[in-house]
DNA sequence: GTCTAGCATGGTT
DNA sequence: CAACCATGCTAGA
């Protein structure tokens, strides 16, 4: 008897164990060695029928490959479910789950589960697995009685096991009940003491069959099924620890449920030859022994079979999930350096000795190789890990704060891969929910995501939007209003939308190790406080997402003026759909480029397309020849290239519209800037240096000769600083009008400041203490005065005296940052 | 003045 | 409490 830690990794409780020879490891322990015989084990046991983390690869007898099947959640269940046996992924062959053979089993679990309800195993587990040695198992075993589910008391003759998979995802509609893993916490908590059973850990109460408790455990668990009772998994979590259990539940449908398998294999997307990819995500816990009990699970790579099919593809290649990361700001941000968790780093990245590293070839899933500097920094008498020069990837993949990439390595190659899973899509709850807007109205400003909460209620189109969306949220998403105010919604857009799962299905429940996550953001922490910057930032997303809000394409909106605000009210609700990028052709042609939430390809569409919020290939009705993910990418790298720059120059745009005041602009200028969705240029035909070339604002119409209309393309055109054309003196005269306009608020604000000074100045005469700050700025001062309010006199004209300068400073910033803007240089 | 590389700090786990 | 790691800070280019 020894002591070992849960074998999952998962809790590290320490349960105590009979540890014996012959004993099959754990998933956990997939891989590793008997620590007393030294034996190699590949096999998980029964148990794992409750456990759906765990992860294996298991390598076919017949040809050798490596079977991924170890996830019970996985391709292995619903293989199991569906088919009785396991599949290899490689050569289709039944590896009837590499069944353990009978003598090895732990019969007390197969026994209880073929007896009747609630009848208590009476066989001991451990004495079962004395001194049997695990063997590969041939992929014609059949299949093993044990690895059944702890139900099927329906009086069926079908054998244990075999369960259709709908019928066990199936919600049941019965009610009380209470789940099996939380029966397993019961009995388990009143059964062993030392063991810290979780109301969440089914395996590991599983495990305790082998110590005392087992015969409690099981009875109970065992005993709660009603022959209408379904096995559901679960996603709970502990701090990092997000878990996916299996239980019993009945009556109403669990938040915590994770969508319902579609019914048909058709409705599964790609398939092998196995016929089933689960697409179903689960975090797979580090396959190689170096690392084991050292990642941390929020590192554990979560995706999914179906994703882990299309890397591969149809090579003879095993990709291994390696691990995955959250990205944070810095991570995504522009100093292209994305810290690599350490132990991730250390193990599955090559060793370096210097911080200077090595480069490090890895391949994104589009193909792409990318090089990145893999280094370290000294730190703490620790390292910490960066891979350098990210920015073009992350570019590429269009990733932000809050998505996560992925790192696999392609075996036996060995390369390494590059994955992402974005966290903002707006689901169609969201969707459904905006739908039954009764009126909304798009602004046609971008509006400071902080300045909402207080001022959108006023207007009045927004607040049908603001509080369907407040509704929504509290609603469907289980959010409070106060959140909105404090910046907290971008990353609900984000972080629960990190909850749909790959086949676009969402899940009512987000992990909550990304709970934690959303909680985190916003928090008191210094370090993610949102300052200015930040706000913008979030302010883009709102903007962002009102790009995805489409107005009825064939109802004309009202234009109203509230405050000097313009505003569309449309009479139907607007609709959300995916985010594209328009752009118009040098033949005045426009069109949109759309990004496949599949295989990620970029297809052209019309630009009058409507897209829903989830789009593929294969919903590419108007063009069957880019119908198909398996067709490759409508523009080439390069395009692709130019298409994001051009975006991204967009983007600029809006952001430095945002810093400027709405004052500062009139309002076709305002006009153009919230509409900004039109990509100037063509992507396909770049046009050198064609200053002649104009880009018609959607808005505007044909012949329009505004300041946007006339505008070169995006980064084209350099005008001689002298140049007097018509576009240059526009640019020009506006230019001065933005000037006098910043000097005259300047002054109005000095003119407060002084006002508020001289407040300052006579209420302090009142204080008997020293002005500390006067001290501070102005010590000469004074030295100079004995005066205290004197020298506060002096501290306050010297402020005022100062104003200037910043004005003129941010003038000229304004001035570089229209200049930007409009695509001209002088 | 701006950018970058590298180190330091401190919040979180 | 220590390790990790996100991000701030700064010297130098």
């Amino acid at each position: 008897m020894e002591s070992k830690i849960c074998m999952n990794g998962i809790c590290g409780a320490t349960s105590s164990i009979e540890w014996k020879k012959g004993w099959p490891l754990r998933s956990g322990e997939f891989a590793s060695l008997c620590d007393k015989c030294g034996t190699a084990y590949e096999q998980l046991i029964f148990c794992d029928l409750f456990h759906s983390e765990d992860t294996g690869w298991r390598e076919c007898i017949s040809c050798g490959k490596r079977l991924h099947c170890g996830c019970i959640a996985s391709s292995s269940l619903l293989e199991l479910l569906d088919s009785g046996g396991i599949n290899c992924v490689i050569c289709a062959r039944s590896s009837q789950r590499h069944a353990t053979p009978n003598h090895e089993k732990p019969k007390a679990f197969g026994t209880s589960v073929s007896n009747s309800v609630g009848e208590t195993p009476s066989t001991s587990l451990g004495s079962q697995m004395n001194g049997s040695e695990p063997n590969k198992r041939d992929c014609s075993d059949s299949i093993d009685p044990a690895l059944v589910l702890p139900h099927q008391s329906d009086n069926t003759n079908r054998p244990i096991g075999q369960i259709k998979m709908e019928e066990a995802f199936h919600p049941a509609g019965e009610s009380g009940g209470s789940t099996f893993s939380s029966n397993l916490c019961q009995a388990s908590a009143e059964s062993s003491k030392n063991a810290k059973l979780d109301s969440y850990n089914g395996y590991k109460g599983v495990k305790e069959i082998h110590g005392s408790p087992v015969q409690t455990n099981l009875s109970i668990a065992l005993s709660a099924p009603s022959p209408n009772t379904k096995l559901f998994p679960t996603t709970v979590d502990e701090g990092d620890l997000n878990k996916t259990i299996y239980s019993l539940q009945q009556g109403s449908r669990s938040r915590n449920l994770l969508p319902r398998p579609p019914k048909s294999n058709s409705a599964l997307g790609p398939e092998t030859n196995t016929g089933i990819i689960s697409q179903i995500r689960v975090a797979r816990p580090p396959v190689e022994g170096r690392i084991k009990n050292q990642l941390l699970p929020r590192y554990w790579p979560r995706i999914t079979d179906q994703e882990l099919q299309q890397i591969s593809g149809d090579s003879n290649s095993t990709i291994i999930p390696l691990f995955e990361k959250v990205m944070s700001a810095s991570d995504a941000g522009r100093i292209g350096r994305l810290v690599l968790p350490k132990a991730c780093a250390e193990a599955y990245f090559p060793p370096i000795s210097q911080p200077e590293g090595l480069p490090l070839r890895i391949q994104d899933v589009k193909g792409k190789e990318w090089v990145f500097q893999f280094r370290f920094w000294p730190n703490n008498n620790s390292r910490m890990y960066v891979l350098e020069g990210v920015t073009p990837c992350i570019q590429s993949m269009q990733l932000q704060a809050g998505d996560t990439v992925t790192f696999s390595r392609m075996d036996p190659e060995g390369k390494l891969l590059m994955g992402f899973r974005k966290a903002s899509t707006v689901n169609s709850t969201q969707e459904n929910r905006l739908s039954a807007i009764p009126k909304s109205v798009f602004s046609t400003e971008p509006t400071s995501f902080g300045a909402m909460p207080e001022n959108l209620p006023l207007m009045s189109g927004y607040s049908g939007l603001l509080q369907s969306f407040k509704g929504s949220r509290e609603s469907s998403m289980n959010l409070s209003s106060k959140h909105f105010n404090s910046g907290e919604f971008s990353w609900y857009l984000t972080e629960k939308n990190g909850g749909r799962n790959a086949d676009g299905a969402f899940s009512p429940s987000m992990p909550s190790s990304e709970h934690k996550r959303s909680r985190n953001i916003g928090s008191k922490s210094k370090r993610l406080l949102i300052d200015a910057h930040a706000a913008l930032e979030l302010k883009l997303s709102w903007e962002e997402l009102q790009d995805m809000l489409r107005p009825p394409l064939s109802v004309q909106p009202t234009t109203v003026t509230i405050e000097d605000q313009e505003f569309e009210e449309y009479e139907q609700p607007p609709v959300l759909g995916k985010r594209s990028i328009f752009t118009v052709r040098l033949s005045g042609e426009q069109e949109q480029w759309a990004q496949c939430d599949n295989c990620f390809k970029w297809r052209r569409l019309p630009a009058d397309y409507l897209l829903p919020p989830q789009w593929t290939c294969q919903d590419n009705i108007s063009d069957h020849s880019r119908s198909s993910c398996s067709i490759p990418d409508d523009l080439t790298p390069r395009e692709l290239e130019n298409l994001l720059k051009m975006d991204k120059d967009l983007k600029k745009q809006r952001s430095a519209a945002g810093q400027r005041t709405t004052q500062a602009y009139d309002s076709s200028d305002l006009d153009s800037q919230a509409n900004g969705m039109s990509i100037a240029g063509d992507i396909r035909e770049p046009v050198a240096a064609s200053v002649a070339t104009t880009t018609k604002h959607p808005r505007h119409r044909p012949g329009c000769s505004c300041i946007v209309c006339i505008q070169p393309p995006s980064g084209k055109g350099k005008h001689n600083p002298t140049c007097t054309c018509n576009v240059c003196m526009t640019v020009k005269r506006r230019f001065k009008t933005l000037m006098m306009r910043k000097k005259k608020r300047q002054s109005e604000r000095e003119a407060v400041l002084g006002q508020r000074n001289q407040q300052l100045m006579w209420s302090s005469k009142e204080e008997t203490e020293v002005d500390s700050f006067s001290r501070q700025v102005k010590p000469e001062v004074e030295e100079r005065s004995g005066s205290e309010a004197l020298a506060r006199g002096h501290s306050s004209s010297n402020q005022l005296q100062k104003l200037p300068e910043i004005t003129s400073t941010s003038a000229a910033r304004d001035i570089s940052e229209a200049e930007r803007s409009n695509k001209l240089s002088f």
